[in-house]
DNA sequence: GCCAAACTTGACACAAGTGTCAAAAATCAA
DNA sequence: TTGATTTTTGACACTTGTGTCAAGTTTGGC
């Protein structure tokens, strides 16, 4: 049942096997189907989805659905292999040498555009993991391990050089993650306290400032401190 | 479609109309079933769970839990108002007369202690809202605009007296409830980084220690401001 | 021990979702 | 224009899920 998801394929239709090469219409539906899904993913989680809500969406037929993904798991499969490969290169990347100040400031303004502009996606991911990542296990045991743990390192080193502060690398890590996905996992919640219906420009750039502002200065690493 | 969640019921069957009142067996069985529902509905969203699974996990036939909950809406609906409550009482909660060091160490120690100790109801209510909050329509308009309008309200007054830096408030309280709700939504994804199965109590310590070092810092009013 | 109320369950009718197929329609290269 | 290829769709068989009912069983007060 666990989806085998590949970080990296250009082509969306993976298996060669009797699939045609991809003509125009063949492109073109393919990427309305797949913009649908992702609506319907993440309004309804996996498990709530229909192809036939799918094919609604999409003003298709629902075997058409069928002609073009086999079926809804692949469909979700190509899903969030696209999320995680459009996440590897939105967010590439903090390295060592950086001045923490600058580095995690583009970091999380970055992130925060991402939450902009893929509030779809960032929210898929969120609900496979809030259900416990049924279909992620084999991404989880690996590539995430690892980005994980260089970013781990990269903290750690600014710490021991005294650029920041001896702080737990890897909460300082989860608190800049969390914070960040916020934005997106939770529109509804935070359109809703600010009393607007959707958030704009400007709720972006200031949530990234002020998210910016606390966190380099919580860790002593504020845009004054020069170096 | 839109439940009427309300915030404040002791009472778990809440339409008296037919409904007899609690013997011992109805509280036992009403009690495994609302359990069994909160997995499935943490596991599945309110779109993918089913009562028949809800039943199963119960150890119930299934017309049996149509006997104690009419239908599953009705179900969801009592699990999202039991969170809505838990919430309110666990979280009771930060006055304008308090310093803010200690008042955000408390504040993010009970969340994170929330997470841990009711992690499925977190992760409900995320889902719910990553979904477009369908269902809580409702409290949104009235209840979480005014809880969060009173806090908006202390930590500006913090911040008019010095006692906290000029931050925006609004995306303060974004990170610090972000922050702490991760570790319950995300648990899958935290254990995996620090390479756990699941998490221990150590941890959910030391990310309400670092969050509380690092925001409070962040915000200019960190553990030796003394006064 | 009796019996009314509370609880349980198999069976039913119905609705919604899935995946497949064959035939019709559209596309496009020669 | 033609005919092979690609795309679309109605219809089918099947599975899963829902809610109800009536007949059974259990429970607990007397």
């Amino acid at each position: 049942m666990i989806v085998e998801v590949s970080s990296h394929n250009t082509n969306i239709a993976t298996d060669d096997t009797q699939k045609k090469r991809a003509g125009r219409v063949r492109k073109k539906k393919e990427k309305i189907i797949f913009e649908a899904a992702e609506l319907e993913f993440a309004e309804k989680g996996f498990e709530g989805a229909t192809i036939d809500s799918i094919a609604k969406r999409a003003g298709l037929a629902r075997p058409n659905v069928h002609y073009y993904f086999d079926n809804k798991l692949k469909l979700y499969g190509e899903v969030l292999s696209n999320i995680l490969e459009l996440w590897d290169t939105a967010l590439n990347d903090i390295s060592i040498d950086d001045q923490p100040y600058e580095a995690l400031r583009t970091y999380i303004t970055r992130k925060i555009e991402f939450s902009r502009k893929h509030p779809l996606s960032s929210r898929i991911f969120a609900s496979e993991i809030i259900s416990g990542a049924p279909h992620l296990k084999a991404y989880y045991q690996e590539a995430y391990q690892e980005w994980f743990s260089r970013k781990l390192e990269i903290f750690d080193s600014w710490s021991r050089s005294g650029k920041i502060d001896k702080v737990d690398p890897a909460h300082l890590l989860f608190l800049i993650w969390s914070s960040t996905q916020h934005y997106a996992d939770f529109e509804v919640q935070i359109a809703s306290a600010l009393g607007k219906e959707t958030l704009e420009d400007k709720d972006y750039l200031s949530a990234a400032e002020t998210l910016t502002a606390v966190i380099t200065k919580g860790i002593g690493c504020p845009p004054d401190m020069g170096r």
